[in-house]
RNA sequence: GUGAGAUUAGCUCAGCUGGUUAGAGCACUGGUUUGUGGUGCCGGGGGUCGCGGGUUCGAAUCCCGUAUCUCACCCCA
């Protein structure tokens, strides 16, 4: 038997309810505030990767479906979903045009790692890109959003923020971290010394205690902002607290890939395990210009599906629509033509088979169907069929038109 | 990539220290004195016990390897 690729799910029922409930929700919502459909290729080119998320990060370093076409160009899967945006986002010129562009999009995504709860080989993504607002209060609406869509579903969660500085803060602070670090690095743990080559802000994401002792005394980058990140950061803060977001800053919260500046955030989940984001994003102002565009301030971020599907329950389905079945041989080419009619405004189920009147009932019952139409010989004598509602139990005969 | 636990029917599992045709519940399916379901009763199909080796007269059971699953590290959505 050939079974289903490592960390790869097929997606069957009843998942694809909830799927398709939370692609069908999620985009009125993301809607409402203006963001568009947009669909991207899952191949893309290795190095748009490389260029965006960051050499350095795990996700390109060694997570990546990386391999040669046909054509022998070097083509990877797509291991998250903002890279490919920009790069349509580029391509078509549209940092040219200016304006504002806002983008929605949902799909998988394939990253080469070690399965476990909340984490697949290939997983989805809902992501929202905005292109072209520099504002704070496009921070605070992003935001606003995620938190809107998890309310819909009822998740429990808390919010991080953080700010991650830009270059004028971040290249000055980033030595001075680094400068910090040699003088404990025999103590840190093997990770931990590994970050400070790759990237060393990782290091405040570390689990390990004596770690995390030895950092307290580190320079953190939000008491060395520059004036206008801490000005955007607090600006945004303020927004928050009016619109009674309930936040906590994290100084420790840094985001996996490379691109991001300024506002960090993650919306955590403790229902889900180890891997506990169910959503996170961020500011990446620079990103447009790593991939040859025009300067093009920018924030976005990306909903783990599976992670969210995990923690929603869906309205339980009500019976609906109508099972079709004959009692009598004769009544079969009858049925047919009735439900061929009805189907033209309901879900209808057809029995092609003569059953006893028992059997339809449980067939109808099985199938969810609202109501049970049968045709048998008094029915077909009369020119009628006889209809059963499953719900309110109640029947009556109609005249078959 | 590292560590721990698991793998027996479609699902959830039982199967004692190796010993005849491997079981249960649920699900599926058929029937159930005359046309009433989800909730009665009776029956039926379905398993080379993850795969490959080894030990043994004999392996679902013990040993080794391997794959997959689960959880955690790492990393991230």
């Amino acid at each position: 038997m050939i079974t289903a690729l490592r960390g790869m799910k097929d997606i069957l029922p009843p998942q694809n309810q909830k799927f398709e409930y939370f692609i069908k929700n999620t985009s009125k919502i993301v809607k409402k505030y203006g963001f568009e459909f947009i669909e991207t290729p899952l191949l893309e080119e290795t190095s748009l990767f490389k260029r965006s998320v960051g050499e350095s990060s795990d996700i390109v370093g060694k997570e990546m479906y990386q391999f040669k076409d046909k054509g022998g160009n070097d083509v990877c899967l797509r291991p998250e979903g903002t890279a490919g945006v920009v790069r349509a986002f580029v391509e078509k010129k549209l940092d040219r045009i200016g304006g504002i562009n806002r983008f929605f999009y949902y799909g998988p995504m394939f990253r080469y790692e070690r399965p476990q709860k909340g984490r697949f080989r290939q997983f989805h993504q809902f992501g929202v890109e905005s292109f072209g607002v520099e504002s704070h209060y496009e921070d605070a609406n992003i935001i606003l959003m995620t938190k809107e869509i998890l309310d819909f579903f009822g998740i429990n969660y808390s919010l991080k923020l953080n700010s991650l500085g830009c270059e004028d803060c971040m290249t000055p602070y980033r030595k001075e971290l680094i400068t910090f670090l040699d003088t404990i690095t025999d103590d840190l743990c093997p990770d931990c010394q590994r970050r400070k080559e790759t990237n060393p802000i990782r290091v405040f994401d570390c689990k390990n205690e004596q770690c995390q002792a030895l950092l307290n005394p580190a320079p953190r980058l939000n008491q060395n902002l520059c004036e206008k990140c801490d000005t955007h950061f607090n600006a945004l803060r303020t927004i928050l607290d009016k619109q009674n977001v309930k936040y906590e800053v994290d100084p420790n919260l840094v985001r996996g890939l490379d691109y991001y500046n300024q506002t960090a955030f993650e919306f955590i989940s403790g229902d889900l395990g180890a891997q506990n984001a169910v959503a996170g994003g961020g500011r990446y102002d620079k990103l447009v210009s790593f991939l040859d565009g025009k300067e093009t301030p920018a924030i976005g971020f990306a909903i783990g599906i599976e992670r969210l599907l995990e923690m929603i329950e869906i309205p339980q389905e009500q019976r609906k629509g109508y099972y079709f079945g004959a009692l009598c041989p004769q009544a079969i080419g009858i049925v047919f033509d009735a439900a061929s009619k009805q189907r033209k405004t309901d879900i209808v189920t057809l029995s092609y088979e003569k059953k006893s009147l028992k059997a339809h009932l449980k067939a109808a019952d099985k199938a969810g169907a609202r109501y049970c139409a049968v045709i048998g010989e008094d029915e077909l004598e009369n020119q009628t069929i006889w209809i059963k509602d499953l719900q309110e139990k109640t029947e009556f005969t109609a005249p078959l038109s």
